[in-house]
DNA sequence: CCTAAGAAGTTGAATGGCGAACTAACTTGG
DNA sequence: CCAAGTTAGTTCGCCATTCAACTTCTTAGG
């Protein structure tokens, strides 16, 4: 008797996708990075930028802020204080929970969005979306969806 | 006179496809990290297996490993270093070239690399292939190739 | 109230990752 | 045949990430 189901191994054009789609995510984060650096940025450090200039009042809490960016509270806290030492944010404390803190958007810290945002959706533009037709773009968004989904229901903790 | 051009922000829906795009990578890659973790296997150490699986003799030379991989010289020598200190691979000298070094696949590893993978083709399926339709994985491989193409063409060195 | 459990963040040590400089070996043009 | 330039790979030093305490504060149960 078989205790053990046998593999589904990938077909061809499954491992073919695959391969594709691991490939595309390896070279665009390269590049997306390279891109940042003459600004003296890392894609984290932008993601920080762009969660915090949408919040309201340039403000997160910090466990917000983990959680929004899948990062742990620990790497966050390092993350911040880099971003500190470079005067993009800034630490303030919280009136209503005294152990809480806020990361908050600096005027440098704006000012640096308003200067590499463009360059960044260039970048992302010419390295990604303007290489799909507008169709095939939202093609891609409707199949992956319900792979986020699907996996943002999996995820313990980051 | 403009001396700038306007900057072509991204419409809602590439915004969105955009944000899908990053977060499936980011989620999708967590997830298989974490599934391998159980076997004390990253997915570094999993792609340099299957190369090495793949290849003739089961080995390869370091710099043919490197740029199969998309890492940089350094980087897979150390990464070779932690391989090889887990007895997965091991560094053999090359006959013909007496700087080169092959990278080779022990017992071990081969025996960890068929222990492993289906549990990990099981993970690409739960959580990846198997959320989509065929039709949707051919939609996405046709659409990402050029990308992939695109962006080999531009990178200078990992 | 007051204590115990839990949450918010930080810290520090250990590990991993990467670019730049380096060593050793091969190749080539004079 | 040898000096200059290339190529293969490693090492060094710095920064990022992780893990496991630790501190401070809040909250809920008795």
């Amino acid at each position: 008797m078989e205790t053990e189901t046998a593999t589904r191994w990938l077909t061809d054009a499954e491992q073919c996708a695959w391969r594709t789609h691991l490939e595309v995510n390896r070279l665009l984060t390269y590049q997306l990075e390279k891109d940042l650096q003459p600004f003296g940025l890392t894609m984290n450090d932008y993601e920080i930028l762009v969660n915090l200039s949408e919040s309201e009042d340039v403000r997160m809490r910090m466990s917000d802020l983990a959680s929004a960016t899948l990062q742990s509270k620990s790497r966050l806290s390092h993350q911040i204080t880099r971003m500190e030492n470079a005067h993009l944010v800034r630490r303030e404390n919280c009136d209503t929970d005294r152990r809480g803190l806020y990361a908050v958007l600096t005027d440098h810290g704006m000012e640096m969005m308003r200067k590499v945002a463009p360059h960044h959706v260039a970048s992302v533009r010419r390295h990604f979306i303007d290489l799909l037709s507008p169709d095939a773009l939202m093609e891609l968004d409707k199949a992956l969806k319900p792979v986020a989904e699907h996996l943002r229901g999996q995820r313990g903790r980051p």
